[in-house]
RNA sequence: UGGGGUGUCGCCAAGUGGCAAGGCACCAGGUUUUGAUCCUGGCAUUCGGAGGUUCGAGUCCUCCCACCCCAGCCA
């Protein structure tokens, strides 16, 4: 087995560059969620870099939630993400670090730059500022009260923090180029006065920094040494950096961008999300369906997939589409590694073996896992009655068929080969029941006969299997970028992505499955037992992904 | 004639002037008590386009084209 050396991408070279010329001792990164929703895929891939980057090269990464606009923030959200980044495996650094907790830092930084006479009180409404900043071709207008003395400027700064002014009535703006090509430049908005009360600093402030005046800052202070964010904030690098060179900060980091990662057939807005979970779409940002990290885990994606999916696609500053056929991949390699086998019949159909005695149980000892032996046996009671898949019999077919058909021979997977010799209808003609013999002395066995079964399936004692729920989910859409457009997206939800099976039979050792156990039923795909519905009295699980399917012509 | 980015196989992605890695998907065989796994083989005379420099260009230069991001007191 190969080392695996920290898959190269252009970031893994950045940092090598900085360690091996000296520019930094040490790698520090960050992870920096706003608390305004759920972790989804996006962000698992933003962990992995993150996480990974530090971990590859010896260094450290910090969780800061980036708290500065706490009208859409819950510490819901704050105490989800840090059960979905350890789950994921990951460790942060030190204690959990909120930008809240630099506010007043923040505060002296921005009296530090009135003081310098490169920041300013603006006292022009949202609409005329709007106005004034001129379009993405014309440039803009300097605000009539850019030239105010630091006095009055101080003063007013003072005044907006003791909350004498109303929200919207004024801001705090850097004074730098209301011609800038790049508009971010254009005075950008450092303060806004927001009277609500803060998740984490409840009513001791009534104005909050924006984004661009707090995360460079945040990061400085926190001695982060690469920044690294998505491709969209590429813009406001100019300002990241202007703050840091304007300011008596200690740190210098620097900030780099990668491209967003968008999966096909997904959506990745975390508006978009919450709409989903808010119109009752999906059951809540939880839900099997939805690509949030919760959502994955519950349908039984591993961490371990999830970071291989993360490392196959790598880092680039592209902003391509990534099939999710290779997410499916990552986690069907794992589960087929790792999952322990079992028999499950989804849409049973009885099958009365007439040779085999009514009271005759035979427990069959077999092997958890096809190739891993450490993973040990489970016992599979054989009786009489059984019950096969629907799907798995027809009075008639053609040779491609491998399944049981009249007449003709299939292997019970585990046990006997067994022959259909007739079909119980009922009035209605519907098929009720298949009486069948088995083949003697098949048991591990080929037919003496030489006549092999051409196919396997897979069955579940009549009187010793148990009754399961069983939900088969799909993709929530069915459009390979449902996040193109607006509000599109609803359209394309898929009305089938999930199937509730009520009464699925399994053998009896999966009733004794853990909540989050992954397991194969074979020929029919991965599935977990349920984190919060499964019990061993009422066993639920969900499948994960389907079984990898090229028989396509049924 | 606003600024910033990105263009290598259907998708992701190596490649940093020397003769197009790899993965996913797909196709064709083989093994198989899972139509799964596994194994073998196939899959870019060509790198958005056109010129140019060079013995030699995906890699350098010029021009052009396409797509993405930015005008929140969101992040």
């Amino acid at each position: 087995m190969m080392e695996d050396s920290p898959a190269s991408n252009f970031l893994q070279n950045i940092v090598s560059e900085d360690l091996a010329s000296g520019r930094v001792a040490e790698v520090v990164t960050r992870f920096p969620p706003e608390p305004n929703g759920y972790l989804h895929i996006g962000h698992a891939k933003s962990i992995s870099v993150n996480f990974g980057l530090a971990e590859a090269n010896g260094g450290r990464c910090h969780l800061r939630f980036d708290d500065t606009n706490p009208e859409k923030e819950s510490q819901e959200y704050i105490d989800a993400i840090q059960a979905d980044i350890r789950w994921l495996g990951y460790t942060w650094d030190g204690e959990v670090r909120y930008a809240s907790a630099y506010f007043q830092q923040l505060y002296d930084w921005a009296v530090y730059l009135v003081e310098q006479g490169n920041a300013y009180i603006c006292d022009l409404s949202p609409e005329e500022a709007r106005e004034y900043r001129g379009t993405l071709t014309e440039s803009g207008r300097n605000s009539p009260h850019r030239d105010r003395s630091v006095e009055e400027n101080l003063d007013l700064l003072a005044r907006m923090k003791a909350g004498e002014f109303d929200e919207g009535a004024r801001v705090l703006r850097a004074k730098i180029d209301m011609s800038a090509p790049n508009v971010n430049l254009r005075d950008p908005i450092l303060y806004r006065i927001r009277k609500v009360s803060h998740h984490q600093t409840g009513t001791d402030w009534v104005m909050y920094p924006t984004y661009d005046f707090a995360h460079g800052q945040e990061d400085a202070i926190e001695g982060i040494t690469h920044s690294i964010c998505t491709l969209e904030f590429e813009d406001h690098r100019p300002l990241y950096d202007w703050f840091l060179e304007h300011l008596p900060v200690t740190g210098r980091p620097r900030q780099y961008e990668f491209g967003r990662l968008n999966p096909s057939y997904t959506i990745t807005s975390k508006r978009k999300l919450k709409q989903l979970v808010d119109d009752g779409v999906v059951g809540g940002w939880d839900d099997p369906r939805m690509p949030t990290v919760a959502g994955m885990r519950r349908r039984g994606y591993t961490p371990a997939a999830i970071r291989k999916f993360c490392d196959m696609i790598g880092t680039t500053r592209g902003d391509g589409v990534v099939d999710v056929a290779m997410l499916e991949f990552a986690i069907r390699e794992d589960l087929n590694d790792n999952a322990v086998r079992g028999m499950c019949v989804l849409n049973p159909l009885k099958v009365v073996l007439t040779d085999y005695p009514q009271d005759k149980l035979e427990e069959l000892s077999v092997a958890a896992h096809p190739n891993r032996d450490d993973l040990g046996s489970r016992v599979l009671p054989f009786t009489r009655e059984l019950f096969i898949d629907a799907d798995d019999f027809r009075a008639e077919a053609n040779k491609k068929y491998k399944r049981l058909v009249l007449g003709k021979r299939v292997r019970l997977r585990n046990a006997y080969v067994i022959e259909a010799d007739e079909v119980i209808v009922d009035d209605e003609g519907n098929i009720t029941a298949v009486h069948a013999h088995t083949i003697p002395g098949t048991l591990g066995e080929n037919p003496a006969d030489g006549i092999k079964p051409k196919g396997v399936i897979q069955w579940v004692s009549a009187s010793h299997g148990k009754r399961a729920e069983v939900r088969l989910y799909d993709r929530l859409f069915n459009h390979e970028a449902p996040d193109k457009g607006d509000n599109a997206f609803m359209d394309y939800i898929n009305p089938d992505s999930l199937n509730v099976v009520h009464a699925a039979w399994i053998e009896p050792s999966l009733a004794a499955a853990v909540a989050e156990q992954g397991f194969q039923f074979e020929r029919e795909g991965y599935f977990v037992a349920d984190r919060y519905d499964h019990s061993p009295d009422k066993p639920v699980f969900n499948r994960t992904i389907g079984l990898r399917d090229t028989w396509n012509n049924g």
